[in-house]
RNA sequence: GUGGCUGUAGCUCAAUCGGUUAGAGCACCGGUCUGUGGCACCGGGGGUUGCGGGUUCAAUUCCCGUCAGCCACCCCA
């Protein structure tokens, strides 16, 4: 006797399955429009191909076993490796820039909470070969436009965006050292959710000056042209592109979603350059999609030298979002007929009608035993059929 | 992995101080109503109170363990 899933999995009863299947055709109807293609690949991958490049820490975090071809092996944690070695296995012959999509289910052994499942559907876009700034814009435009395509307007939604190497060039010019670099990106990584006091000891401990701590403890109100007083040389070039793409963004026509905040760090992994995460403006959920600029991964994870950028769009804490925002429209399927006859009728007259519109391509269904016309129509507006058809006793072909 | 809170029917909840066969609404099933749109009325199925142990004459109630869920941490998708 089975209670229920596994921890962190779920079950997809009709209702639940309908919500999935109508966000996944809007992630794909989004993706299209902007040309971006589909593409998928396994589910279960060599363990090594996370391990190799991500580090043992997140071995931990991974469904892993040995098949009984004594080969280690893990469910997808992540579509970047996937996507990074199909594409490296052909990057010669792929006309560039390449812009696919997947929609994979990914796994992680984690304990579970609220937007957080030991298994989701990741809408993961991506573009290879492209260092072009626009490229960036191309990709922060889909994932805002997706959020129009679900009722979730600049009102609901802000995109918090920032660039690796303005925040790196910004806290070098408050005196922070290479080798705080690191220890700094934690700090502001959490500034949200820790004390004021706690974060202005931690920095402080890094070498700041008093007033170089409290700039830090304020980066999120810290604009461009803040940074632009500050940074000099090739880091200058670096502010003007990123004033590039902000009008890029504009063209594009998703401006209004764009909010400049240099405490968006995005973990600590491989990402280069401009980075953003997507936030419902009420703080109520966890990030619904995150993502960036990762130009060095191909290349160090052996394959080929190709800059690259791409985000992530989880379907669960989107799910939560659309239903606490009453805009989770999606409801299983009915039937197009819903096919009755009098209960003197044999069920072979019904069912010979039935097979008939099936033919036709219509979606049929009927009592599967004889019954009075009430109890017929009670349950065809159960079902919730468009049409209900009574086949008249006289011809049988009426409908 | 750590800590806190919580587990009664498919769902939302009730059950006095520990006291008889654990109740209700919704949902589901059956029936009545030949007419009003997902109506009304009648009836029915479904719970070893998450699971295991302990205390007690007696446990849904108190204690311990365990599993699960929620929240925070950790970490990120």
């Amino acid at each position: 006797m089975f209670k229920g899933a596994l921890p962190g999995f779920r079950d997809f009863y009709p209702q639940e399955l309908a919500e999935r299947a109508y966000i996944m055709s809007t992630w794909r109807e989004v993706a299209r429009r902007y040309a971006f293609v589909e593409y998928d690949g396994p589910p279960l991958e060599p363990l090594e191909l996370y391990t190799r490049k991500s580090g043992d820490e997140i071995v931990g975090q991974l469904y892993s076993f040995v098949d009984k071809g004594e080969r280690e092996v893990a469910l997808r944690p992540e579509m970047t490796p996937t996507v990074a070695r199909m594409v490296a296995a052909r990057a010669n012959a792929l006309r560039k820039p390449v812009r696919w999509f997947s929609m994979p289910q990914l796994f992680r052994y984690e304990r579970q909470q609220k937007g957080r499942l030991r298994e989701h559907y990741q809408l993961n876009v991506d573009l290879f070969g492209a260092s072009e700034v626009a490229a960036d814009a191309e990709l922060l435009a889909v994932a805002l436009d997706i959020m129009r395509a679900f009722g979730l307007t600049p009102d609901d939604i802000v995109a918090r965006v920032s660039d690796r190497r303005i925040l790196t060039a910004y806290l070098a010019s408050l005196g922070v050292t290479a080798g705080g670099m690191d220890a700094a990106y934690g700090v502001i990584d959490k500034l949200e959710r820790t004390p004021r006091d706690v974060s202005a000891e931690r920095l402080a401990a890094l070498g700041l000056a008093p007033s170089a701590v409290e700039a830090v403890l304020g980066i999120q109100a810290a604009t461009l042209a803040d940074v632009a007083r500050v940074v000099t040389g090739a880091d200058a070039a670096v502010v003007e592109e990123f004033a590039q793409y902000q009008r890029y963004l504009e063209a594009l026509g998703v401006g209004a979603y764009v909010r400049f905040d240099l405490s968006i760090v995005r973990g600590l992994a491989y990402y280069t350059g401009i980075v953003f995460e997507l936030f419902d403006r009420s703080g109520e959920f966890r990030a619904v999609a995150g993502g960036g600029r990762y130009d060095t991964l191909l290349a160090s994870l052996g394959g080929a030298d190709l800059p690259a950028l791409g985000f992530g769009m989880g379907d669960v804490v989107l799910g939560e979002l659309l239903r606490a925002r009453g805009l989770m429209k999606a409801v299983p399927e009915r039937a197009d007929v819903w096919l009755a006859a009098a209960e003197t009728e044999p069920l072979e007259r019904v069912m010979r009608e039935a097979a008939a519109r099936r033919g036709a391509g219509q979606s049929v269904e009927y009592a599967l035993r004889p019954q009075s016309l009430s109890k017929q129509k009670k349950a065809a507006q159960a079902s919730g059929a468009q049409e209900f058809v009574t086949l008249s006793t006289d011809d049988g072909r009426n409908g």
